[in-house]
RNA sequence: GGGCGUUUAGCUCAGUUGGUUAGAGCAGCUGCCUUACAAGCAGCAGGCCAUCGGUUCGAGUCCGAUAGCGCCCA
C-alpha cells in the first residue's frame, strides 16, 4: 500500500523548478564511477560556445542526446554525461571587445589595477594580453551560468559535477600535453609555408574554416612581351582576376595539351610594368576553358598558385603583407630582378602601402596607360575564399606555423570513418568526402590571444636571431604554461627577448586543436586514469552535420594519432533547426529563435516533445503547434494517471499494490500484449538511436489506451457494477501495470511530468527506474485470440459513437437495442468483453446475429433511447 | 561541375526485408458540458504517394532517367 499523494487538480506549472532542484539534491544523474567500462554509457557532449547567443538549435539537439542518455541510464548503465563550455577563441574575443570596449595590445604590460570602463566608450581602450584574457574569463563565467540555467530548465540529465571549459586550466593542460606528445612522435612540426590568412583578424585560417562565396570580379586581359621575340608585338595574353598581383608573378602556366601555348613552353616572357622575366610552363591544373587558357602564377593569388609553386619549384615574390597592404620591395635587388628597375620602382611606388583593392584600381590604370591592358575588364562572378567568420577575401601569405600531420594518415582516417556507426548512416559520406579532399596538413597556429598557448620557446642566438629550429618544450609536469609569461627551464625572465636568451611562441592553438580533445578532457586523460579507463573510448558523439569536417574529423585525428582507436563507437548527427518558414536561421537574417520564451510559454516537456520528433539527421522547423501538442500530451498523462491511480486507491486514499498476475480478463490481456509490443519496438528503436520512433509508438499507444481501453474498463475498474470482483481486480491491475510501463516509456522525453506522476505512487525517481521489459506485460493464460476481443469491442464502440454523433446526441445517450451482425468467431470474441462494451456504450440490450459469410464486415445497428435524467 | 539527401492530405511528417482499401497529428468542418481530462471528447471530410520509364503476379516501397527543393564539396 502506498499513501496517495495525488493532487486534486494536477498541473504542469512549476514542475521544472521543483524537479530540477530535487534531481540535483538527490544526485539523480550522478555518474557512478565504480562501474566498469562495459556497464558505462559515455557521451562526448558538444560544449556550446557560451559567448554565442542561446539558440533553439541547442535545445533541439541536446534533447536528442538526453533522451538517449536517459534510455541507457534506465537500462542500468552508469551514464557518463558531462557538460563542457566552449569559450575558446575568436567569438569570445569579439564579445569581450564589444562588451567592455577594449582591445588587446600584447605589447602593453600587465596592469594589476585595471578595471574595465562601466560603459564601452567610443574608442576602444588598449589593454595588455593578461588583462584581456582576464576579462575573457570573467565574461565567460557569466555566460556559462546562463547556459547552465537553460540546461537545467530543459531537464538535461547531465552530471554537473563533471564540467569543463575548453579554455580552462584542465583543458589547457590536456591540449598542451597532446601537443607535446604529437611533437615527440613527430606528428606535429613547424614550417614556413603558404598559409591562408585573414587580413582583418590577422590570423591564419585552416582549410576547415574556409568557405567560398560568390563574388563579383573581372577578367583583365594583360599582354606579356616575349623575350625571344625581342619584346615585339607577338606577346602572350593572359587573363586574370587579380591584376594587382602582377608584381608577384613568377611564371605563366597552360595545360600541357593546349596546342595554342605548346610552342611557348620553356620560353620566357617579361611582365608588363615591372619587366620581370618569367618562364612559360605546363601543368595539368591549368584550365584551357578559363580565360585565355593561360594563367599567371603569383605569390600567392589562390591555392592553385600554391600547388604550382610547389610542384613547379618556383621562387616566391611576396608583395601582400599580413595587413592586406602591399609591402615595400627592392626592384633590381636579388629576387626582384627587372629589365628596367627604374621603371619598376616608379610603378610600384604608386602601389606600395595600398590595400589589395585599391592597388588593383591603380595597377589597372597603369596597365591601361602602358597599353598592356587589352580591352576593358570583363565582369564575372566567381567563388572567392573567405574565413567563415571573416568579411574580406583571404590572402595567402608565407609564415611560420605549426602543423599536425594529417595527409600521412589519410588511409587510416578513412578506415576509422568506416568503423564508426553513423546515425543516420549516410552522414558517413560527408566525412569520407572531406578526408579524401584534404589538400594540406592541419595548421593549428592561430595569431590570437584568448586561446591555449602553444607551449614552446625558442632560443635567441648571440646575433639576436631566433632559432626556430631548436624549439624548447616544457616538461609535462609544468603544464599549463604560457610562454609569453612563463620562462623555460635554464633561463631567467631577464633574458626574454635578448641575444643569448629566449622568446616564447606568440601564437595560440586553433580552437579545434582543443575541441578535438573533448573526450580526453572530459575523461581525465593522464590526470584521472581510473576515470579514463571507465569511459574512454566513449559510446556516443552527438553533433550537427555542419561540423563533421571540423569537430568530428579533428577528434578522430587526435584519437588516431594518440591511441590508434576511434574516440567513440557511435556518431549521432542531428539536423538543422529551421525557422517556422523552413528557412535556415542566421543572425544576419534576424530569424534566430531563442529558447527561453518558448520554454516558459509551453513548458520544458512540451518543447522537448517537439525536439524529440526530429529524427536523427533530419532538419526540423520550429513548430509551436507541436509544442502545444506536447503540452496536451503532458496534461493528458497527468489526468489519465490521476484517473488510473484513483481506481487503485481504497476509500482512505491509499493506493493498492497490483501485479500483472492478477490480470485475467481477455480485454485487459489484449491491451497489455499490445503494450508489450510497443515496449519491444521502443527498445529496439532506442538501441538504434531512433528516439523519435520510440516516442511516436509510445504516444500512439497511449492515446488509444486513453480513448478506447480506459473508456471500456472504466465502470469495471470502479467496481460499482455488480460484476465479478476478480474482473475489477483485473482491470485495476492492468491499469497499474500499463501506467507504470507507459510512464517509464515516456520518461526519456517528458522527464518532468513523468517524474511528477511517478512521485504520486512510487518510491525513487522514474529516471532511475528500470526500463520496461516485455515480460512485465506478459499475462498468464494469454492467447492470440485476445487481440480480437479488443479489436471487436473497439470497432463496435466506435460505431456506437458514430451513431450518437450523427444523431447529435450526447455520448451518455443509452442504446436501447444494439444488434451486431458478424461471424460466429468474431461475435464470440466480442462476447468475452460484452459487459465492458455495454458499460462503455450505454447499451441496454445486446443482440447478436451470426452471419455465414466469413468475409463479412461488422454490421452494427444501434437504437438510441431517452437521455438519462441529469443529476 | 561532382556528391549526398529530399519530394506522400492545406501544413508537418510516419509508412521497417515489395503484399488486401496509403496512416497520424495539426489546421478545417459538424457535434457533444461524458464526475480523469472543454488545455477535453466523438465524428466527418481531405491524397494520380513529384514526373516518366523499367523489374515483378503485385511498387509509396526496388532500379534508371527527368524536374523542384535543401545541403556538402570543387
Amino acid at each position: 500500500m502506498t499513501a496517495s499523494r495525488i493532487p486534486d487538480k494536477p498541473g504542469l506549472e512549476g514542475l521544472e523548478d521543483v524537479w530540477a532542484q530535487r534531481w540535483e539534491a538527490d544526485g539523480t544523474y550522478a555518474f557512478d564511477r565504480t562501474a566498469g567500462r562495459s556497464d558505462v554509457f559515455s557521451v562526448d557532449t558538444p560544449p556550446p560556445t557560451v559567448s554565442g547567443s542561446l539558440h533553439i538549435g541547442h535545445v533541439f539537439s541536446y534533447t536528442h542526446t538526453d533522451a538517449v542518455a536517459r534510455f541507457h541510464r534506465m537500462r542500468g548503465k552508469a551514464v557518463f554525461y558531462p557538460m563542457g563550455w566552449d569559450d575558446n577563441g575568436l567569438p569570445t574575443e569579439r564579445r569581450v571587445q564589444n562588451y567592455f570596449g577594449v582591445r588587446c595590445d600584447p605589447s602593453l604590460p600587465y596592469d594589476p589595477d585595471f578595471t574595465p570602463p562601466a560603459e564601452p566608450g567610443k574608442d576602444p581602450v588598449s589593454i595588455s594580453r593578461p588583462n584581456f584574457v582576464a576579462l575573457c574569463h570573467q565574461l565567460t563565467a557569466e555566460d556559462e551560468l546562463v547556459f547552465e540555467r537553460l540546461w537545467r530548465t530543459l531537464g538535461l540529465s547531465v552530471d554537473w559535477s563533471h564540467t569543463y571549459a575548453t579554455i580552462g586550466e584542465r583543458a589547457q593542460r590536456v591540449s598542451q600535453r597532446g601537443f607535446l606528445r604529437l611533437a615527440a612522435a613527430g606528428q606535429v612540426e613547424q614550417r614556413t609555408a603558404p598559409t591562408l590568412w585573414d587580413v582583418d583578424f590577422r590570423t591564419a585560417v585552416s582549410q576547415a574554416e574556409l568557405e567560398e562565396r560568390e563574388r563579383d570580379g573581372a577578367y583583365h586581359r594583360v599582354r606579356f612581351a616575349r623575350v625571344e621575340a625581342g619584346g615585339g608585338p607577338d606577346g602572350i595574353e593572359i587573363e586574370t582576376t587579380r591584376p594587382e598581383l602582377l608584381p608577384a608573378c613568377v611564371a605563366l602556366v597552360a595545360h600541357p595539351d593546349d596546342g595554342r601555348y605548346q610552342p611557348f613552353f620553356n620560353t620566357t616572357v617579361t611582365t608588363p610594368l615591372f619587366g620581370v622575366e618569367v618562364p612559360v610552363l605546363a601543368h595539368e591544373l591549368a584550365d584551357p576553358e578559363k580565360g585565355s587558357g593561360i594563367a599567371m602564377i603569383c605569390t600567392f593569388g589562390d591555392t592553385t598558385d600554391v600547388t604550382w609553386w610547389r610542384e613547379l619549384s618556383l621562387p616566391t615574390r611576396t608583395i601582400v603583407g599580413r595587413d592586406g597592404r602591399l609591402l615595400p620591395v627592392a626592384w633590381g635587388e636579388p629576387g626582384w630582378e627587372s629589365t628596367d628597375p627604374e621603371s619598376a620602382r616608379g610603378h610600384y611606388a604608386e602601389l606600395v602601402g595600398k590595400t589589395v583593392k585599391s592597388a588593383q584600381a591603380a595597377i589597372v590604370e597603369q596597365l591601361r596607360q602602358s597599353g598592356a591592358l587589352i580591352g576593358e575588364p570583363r565582369g564575372i562572378t566567381h567563388p572567392v575564399k573567405f574565413f567563415e567568420k571573416g568579411e574580406r577575401p583571404l590572402e595567402i601569405v608565407s609564415s611560420r606555423q605549426w602543423f599536425v600531420r594529417t595527409l600521412d594518415h589519410r588511409e587510416a582516417l578513412l578506415e576509422r570513418g568506416e568503423e564508426l556507426h553513423w546515425h543516420p548512416p549516410y552522414m558517413s559520406h560527408r566525412y569520407r568526402a572531406w578526408v579524401e579532399g584534404l589538400n594540406g596538413d592541419w595548421n593549428i597556429s592561430r595569431q590570437r590571444f584568448f586561446g591555449v598557448p602553444i607551449p614552446v620557446w625558442y632560443p635567441i642566438d648571440a646575433d639576436g636571431e631566433i632559432a626556430f629550429d631548436q624549439p624548447i618544450f616544457p616538461a609535462e609536469d609544468r603544464l599549463p604554461v604560457d610562454p609569453s609569461t612563463d620562462v623555460p627551464d635554464g633561463f631567467g625572465e631577464d633574458q626574454r627577448g635578448l641575444p643569448g636568451g629566449f622568446t616564447g611562441d606568440p601564437d595560440v592553438m586553433d580552437t579545434w586543436a582543443t575541441s578535438s580533445l573533448t573526450p580526453q578532457i572530459a575523461a581525465g586523460w593522464e590526470e584521472d586514469s581510473d576515470l579514463f579507463a571507465r569511459v574512454f573510448p566513449m559510446d556516443l558523439r552527438p553533433q550537427g552535420h555542419d561540423i563533421i569536417r571540423t569537430w568530428l574529423f579533428s577528434t578522430v585525428v587526435r584519437s588516431e594519432l594518440e591511441f590508434a582507436v576511434l574516440p567513440w563507437a557511435n556518431a549521432a548527427i542531428s539536423g538543422w533547426v529551421l525557422d517556422p518558414d523552413r528557412k535556415k536561421m542566421s543572425k544576419s537574417k534576424g530569424n534566430v529563435v531563442t529558447p527561453l520564451p518558448l520554454l516558459e510559454k509551453h513548458g520544458a516537456d512540451a518543447v522537448r516533445y517537439w525536439a524529440a520528433g526530429g529524427r536523427p539527421g533530419t532538419d526540423t522547423a520550429v513548430d509551436e503547434g507541436q509544442m502545444k501538442v506536447g503540452r496536451r500530451l503532458a496534461i493528458k498523462i497527468l489526468n489519465a494517471s490521476k484517473f488510473a491511480l484513483g481506481r487503485l486507491a481504497d476509500p482512505s486514499g491509499a493506493i493498492g499494490d497490483y501485479s500483472v498476475g492478477q490480470v485475467t480478463a481477455p480485454l485487459d490481456r489484449a491491451m497489455l500484449a499490445r503494450l508489450g509490443a510497443v515496449v519491444a519496438e521502443a527498445t529496439a528503436a532506442f538501441e538504434g538511436y531512433d528516439y523519435a520512433r520510440a516516442l511516436e509508438r509510445t504516444e500512439a499507444f497511449f492515446w488509444s489506451f486513453c480513448d478506447d481501453y480506459v473508456e471500456l474498463v472504466k465502470l469495471r475498474a470502479y467496481g460499482q457494477d455488480d460484476g465479478d470482483p476478480a474482473a475489477t481486480t483485473s482491470a485495476r491491475a492492468a491499469l497499474s501495470v500499463a501506467l507504470s510501463v507507459v510512464l517509464r516509456l515516456f520518461a526519456p522525453f517528458l522527464p518532468f511530468v513523468t517524474e511528477e506522476v511517478w512521485s504520486w505512487w512510487q518510491e525513487g525517481s522514474v529516471h532511475q527506474a528500470r526500463w520496461p521489459d516485455v515480460a512485465e506485460c506478459e499475462t498468464t493464460d494469454s492467447s492470440e485470440d485476445d487481440d480480437l476481443v479488443l479489436v471487436m469491442v473497439s470497432e463496435v464502440l466506435s460505431q456506437i459513437r458514430r451513431v450518437k454523433t450523427e444523431a447529435k446526441r450526447s455520448m451518455r445517450a443509452p442504446v436501447s437495442v444494439l444488434v451486431v451482425t458478424d461471424t460466429e468467431s468474431r461475435l464470440a470474441a466480442m462476447g468475452r468483453a460484452a459487459s465492458d462494451l455495454r458499460d462503455a456504450g450505454g447499451v441496454v440490450e445486446l443482440v447478436t446475429n451470426v452471419s455465414d459469410d466469413p468475409g463479412c464486415e461488422t454490421v452494427v445497428v444501434a437504437t438510441l433511447g431517452e437521455d438519462p435524467p441529469r443529476t
